[in-house]
DNA sequence: TGCCAGGCCCTCTTTAGGGCCTT
């Protein structure tokens, strides 16, 4: 379905293609960079620090088995939930006829599901925040405490590992040019990657290996064409009902302020369901509990400390997530972390807004 | 005047400063 729905949407690019393997060479050898990777389910199952318990390793262990029946694309959804519409803010209105006001349903998600509301915030630029972070505040959005006490967690989580590379440190003058995800539960299509054009010179190549040339280019997916699909790539990987919790190293600071960044200015409102966490602040916390030789808190200490082994090279988004990918059951094993005490060290965006706000 | 990354943590601190982490 994900197949048909893209090919619906780039149908006027003829240099569009969908694969299931070999992203790393396509990559390096082809125009197309737009990708849809099958990859084998997580290899995580297999490292030898998992240990048993509420640890994330034995959530994506049990996960990832649920996943192997309940087929990517399973879900079935009506038009008003594919591409020709724009996202759709996935929040219950208590009675739309007696409030405006939308508000979380956090108590009785068994009668969920019930209106779904499509509201596209007006255009925007990063200058015209001051409007965008109003209407953020006008939402509620859940909260972090409320949905870490969910006993059926399990059941409502979504766990993907992403990463992006820039042109630069900024936020606001620098653009994404390589988004890779990885959903922790495995299965068909469980990883996303592409390269973004950000209609601009591209300065750090030294650091990535992408070249300007290599993303402006035409047939090269815009960050307004790829919205979209990222959005119904979540929604297709999401539960019913349930949350997405976006991991990334250094995602308070980096990751999830540029993504955040990119939605705004592509004035596409953020879902309410997703949360972000941090694996920097636990790297540094398993140094600080001491008794590991972890030099630092950086990706690649992790990566020597755990001795995780991934082809290709760091600084490019997949790989970045490969990496991650690995590491992340590791460490919260290390550091006993329940998926509620993860939740609970997670922000979601309006987090994020009030703090721009604030700057 | 114009330009500028920003959040977190630690300490020789606390109305601050510097280092780490991300590209």
């Amino acid at each position: 379905m994900l197949f048909l729905l893209c090919l619906a949407t780039f149908k006027t690019s003829s240099s569009l293609h969908l694969h299931c393997q070999g992203t790393f060479e396509l990559m390096r050898t082809r125009s197309c960079i737009f990708s849809l990777t099958q990859v084998p389910r997580c290899s995580i199952h297999s490292l030898p620090k998992c240990r048993e318990g509420e640890a994330l390793c034995n959530f994506i262990k049990i996960y990832g088995n649920k996943s192997s029946i309940r087929l990517y694309g399973s879900r079935i959804y009506g038009p008003e939930r594919g591409f020709t519409t724009k996202w759709i803010k996935r929040c219950v209105t208590k009675r739309a006829e007696e409030s405006k006001q939308t508000t979380w349903d956090t108590k009785s998600r068994s009668t969920k599901h019930e209106s779904f509301r499509e509201e596209i915030l007006p255009n925007a630029t990063v200058n015209e925040n001051t409007t965008q972070l109003d209407q953020f505040q006008k939402i509620q959005w859940p909260e972090v405490q409320e949905i870490a006490q969910y006993k059926n967690l399990s059941d409502l989580l979504t766990v993907i590992v992403f990463d992006v590379e820039t042109t630069g440190y900024s936020r606001v003058n620098d653009r994404i040019i390589d988004i890779a995800l990885r959903d922790l539960q495995g299965g068909e299509h469980s990883t996303f990657q592409t390269l973004v054009n950000p209609q601009c010179h591209v300065p750090n190549s030294h650091v990535h290996g992408i070249a300007t040339h290599m993303v402006n280019r035409t047939d090269v997916p815009r960050m307004e064409d790829l919205v979209p699909i990222l959005l119904q790539y979540i929604r297709s990987r999401e539960k019913h009902d349930g949350y997405v919790l976006w991991v990334a190293h250094n995602a308070r600071a980096f990751d999830a302020p540029f993504l955040m960044h990119e939605f705004i200015r592509c004035s596409m409102e953020i879902p309410h369901n997703w949360l972000f966490l941090d694996t920097l602040p636990l790297a540094r916390q398993l140094i600080k509990s001491g008794g590991t030789n972890l030099s630092s808190a950086s990706l690649a200490a992790l990566r020597e400390f755990y001795r995780v082994e991934v082809d290709g090279l760091a600084h490019r988004a997949m790989v970045d997530v490969n990496t991650l990918s690995q590491v992340l059951p590791v460490l919260t094993s290390d550091l006993k972390l329940t998926l509620s005490s993860l939740v609970k060290k997670s922000f979601s965006f309006s987090d994020l807004m009030i703090r721009a706000k604030k700057r």
